[in-house]
DNA sequence: GTATTATCTAAGTCT
DNA sequence: TAGATAATAC
């Protein structure tokens, strides 16, 4: 057990308190990472079955490192076995295998955030709700924001304090509108993000015997970036340990950023009144950053009212102060940013993957990304609109998506017509209307055309038919093809391939190549054999399409992305280190967002932000902003963030001379 | 029913 | 600025 050597003594006993309730407060670089890993390997060393271990990550890519690195130290054998990934992705496979049980289909589709909104465009047209009034974006955060408090559609319209609430902001039938939107999704066998939650509480509560088996199976729960759980997550977990009760969490308060998407602080806040046995361990030695650099983080925080006290420090060196950069506009501060790293490349000798440039807001990816390129510096950009997510790519994932589940009506809706065939607006807007009076999903009614009055003319019967007879022999070959085969199938036989080829702009055959692309990812797929079981037979569409909405940002790097500079938010940032790191856009209205200016929990959210992006940093600081940016085509004038005024100025050296109202102050 | 053009409006962060 | 939708012509 000689791991147990490389652990500072917090750490060491975070390890070994295999029994029971533990938290872990971890302050930035501290070794919360390496203390989930060896904790692990600690349990199956110790003999525990792998099997028994729920391991939940913030990122998949976050899971199959960890699961690496566990393997190094007890073996892959064991390794492979833990269940380890996001709660999405752990909690969708555990609703695949028990979904009969609360009426959905096992090959359920998982609506992304674009579907999710076209659904709801839907539906507001047909209960005639202005969208300006109901806007698409309110209305799924507002079910979403339900759902995760675990609020089912016939609450929320019992719920005086909600319907006032709507009410209140003249959206009355707010509640209609996610009752409607829950039985669609139902009848289309789609769950969306927040349903793989909210459908697993629902599958725990009304199935003792599901409880029980999963209760049984998970002897050791682990949950990672605590601090980020919303309710529906929280109860989930509570759940599960309420037998053997061997749970530990980790997190950290102060790197909390993901309340707008329910995460609950009081969930950390309130695991000793949850769990009164529970063992405390703080981990506050940081072992990434330089002095400057954790001290610089902790003035920071120090603003913020709502915390847990905890003094991070470390051994490191000073290290070189966080430099403030001034640009005259967002182009000229990508220009000066790009100048630095050339620059700092050459005097520290530094290699691209040691360089990030993080931002607030995706739109400001673009000023960074034509400095760079430019300069001729390979980048990597995550985030924004993902591969999986442009048009074309999409497009094809509904047809193989309507092959495994022809009820997903969404993805119906997008290929019934596409390539042009003849079924237009007006017919598809019969067909909906005929299965919303028979309470029945698009599919049936088209499948069986002559069972139901569409009151459709014989030309569009006969393409309608002719479109199902394509998509059923699709479905034939499902069980017989594996997925690079039936997709390029698909991808030939609808017509979606040559109707790509044959546009020749530059856009066209950009989108022709992601195609190209896609089935590429398809062909290495079907390759690559099955982790887990011994399954020998070949791997289906079906499982392909199955990981595909769960991706996230991370996830998807490629092999030739390995050394290049990375550009990100810093929301998907968290978890990550560089030896550089560049802060762009610091500036009011910006960072922090203007959003988040009325109230002091959203602007600490924001300080939070700040804080985990200095903390990202090993060796070095940069912040920049500008006094002029486009806005929606405007040129708007910034102002410097309040954030570097807050700053500890022995931290700080500013890189520019002329006198800014704001920090001419210091 | 389809293709082209004009107009509008949205960029806050993620699964 | 750019993608999404509405209006228009075919």
């Amino acid at each position: 057990m000689d791991y147990l050597n490389q652990l500072n003594e917090s750490q060491r006993n975070a390890v070994v308190s295999t029994e029971g309730p533990v938290m872990v407060i971890a302050g930035a670089g501290s070794g919360k990472t390496r203390v989930l890993t060896y904790r692990i390997a600690h349990l199956i060393a110790k003999g525990v079955d792998p099997f028994s271990i729920l391991s939940l990550t913030f990122t998949n890519k976050a899971a199959q490192e960890m699961k690496e690195r566990i393997g190094k130290i007890v073996g892959y054998s064991d390794s492979r076995n833990i269940w380890m990934g996001t709660f999405h992705s752990v909690f969708a496979r555990i609703l695949r295998s028990e979904a009969e049980k609360i009426g959905y289909p096992s090959n359920f589709t998982i609506y992304d955030t674009q579907d999710a909104k076209n659904l709801i465009k839907t539906i507001l047209k047909e209960q005639g709700l202005d969208e300006k009034v109901y806007k698409p974006g309110l209305v799924l955060n507002r079910i979403s924001t339900a759902k995760n408090n675990l609020i089912s559609p016939q609450a929320y319209a019992t719920n005086t304090t909600i319907q006032s609430e709507d009410i209140q902001s003249a959206k009355p039938k707010l509640g209609l509108v996610y009752q409607i939107y829950s039985d669609r999704c139902f009848k289309s066998g789609a769950m969306d993000f927040d349903d793989l939650l909210y459908k697993t509480n629902v599958l725990l509560r009304d199935f003792p015997d599901v409880l029980y088996k999963y209760q049984h199976r998970f002897k050791y729960v682990l949950v990672d970036e605590y601090q980020d759980t919303n309710f529906s997550q929280y109860v989930i977990v509570k759940k599960l340990v309420a037998v053997y009760q061997n749970v530990c969490v980790v997190g950290d308060d102060a790197q909390s950023i993901y309340a707008f998407r329910g995460a609950n602080i009081q969930n950390i806040l309130n695991f000793e009144k949850d769990y009164p046995e529970v063992k405390t361990f703080k981990l506050e030695q940081n072992y990434r950053s330089t002095k400057n650099i954790v001290n610089a983080a902790n003035s920071i925080i120090e603003n913020n009212k709502d915390q847990i006290k905890k003094n991070v420090y470390t051994d490191n060196e000073v290290g070189e102060k966080i430099k403030v950069y001034k640009a005259a506009t967002d182009n000229e501060e990508g220009k000066m940013i790009a100048n630095l790293i050339y620059d700092t490349q050459l005097s520290k000798q530094a290699k691209n993957s040691h360089f990030a440039i993080l931002y607030r807001t995706n739109a400001q990816s673009r000023a960074m990304e034509e400095s760079l390129r430019r300069k001729n510096i390979p980048y990597k950009i995550y985030g924004g609109l993902s591969f999986y997510q442009r048009k074309e790519v999409k497009d094809l994932l509904s047809y193989f998506r309507m092959v495994i589940n022809p009820k997903d009506e969404e993805a119906l809706k997008r290929i019934i017509n596409y390539p042009a065939r003849g079924i237009g607006n007006t017919t598809i807007d019969k067909l909906t209307i005929t299965a919303n009076n028979n309470e029945t999903d698009i599919w049936n009614v088209i499948n069986n055309l002559n069972k139901f009055n569409t009151g459709l003319n014989t030309g569009a019967q006969t393409k309608i038919g002719e479109f199902v007879a394509m998509i059923s022999s699709f479905v034939t070959q499902l069980k017989t093809k594996n997925a690079f085969d039936l997709g390029n199938e698909i991808a030939a036989t609808s017509g979606l391939l040559k109707d790509l080829y044959t546009d020749r702009t530059p856009e066209g055959i950009s989108r022709y190549e992601n195609i190209q692309e896609l089935l590429n990812g398809l062909k290495e797929f079907t390759e690559t054999e099955n982790e887990l079981e011994e399954d020998v037979t070949p791997r289906g569409l079906a499982e392909f399409i199955q990981d595909v909405a769960l991706l996230t940002n991370a996830d998807d790097e490629k092999v030739e992305d390995r050394d290049k500079v990375t550009l990100m938010t810093i929301h998907s940032a968290k978890g990550l280190e560089f030896p550089y790191v560049y802060i762009v856009g610091l500036e009011e209205n910006l960072f922090p967002s203007q959003m988040a200016l009325s109230s002091r929990v959203d602007l600490e959210e924001e300080r939070r932000l700040f804080y985990v992006a200095i903390t990202r940093a090993e060796k070095e600081v940069a912040l920049s902003f500008a006094s002029s940016r486009y806005k929606w085509g405007n040129l708007i004038f910034c102002e410097p963030s309040r954030f570097i005024e807050e700053i500890n100025e022995e931290h700080l050296e500013m890189m520019f001379s002329v006198q800014s109202p704001v920090l001419s102050r210091q």
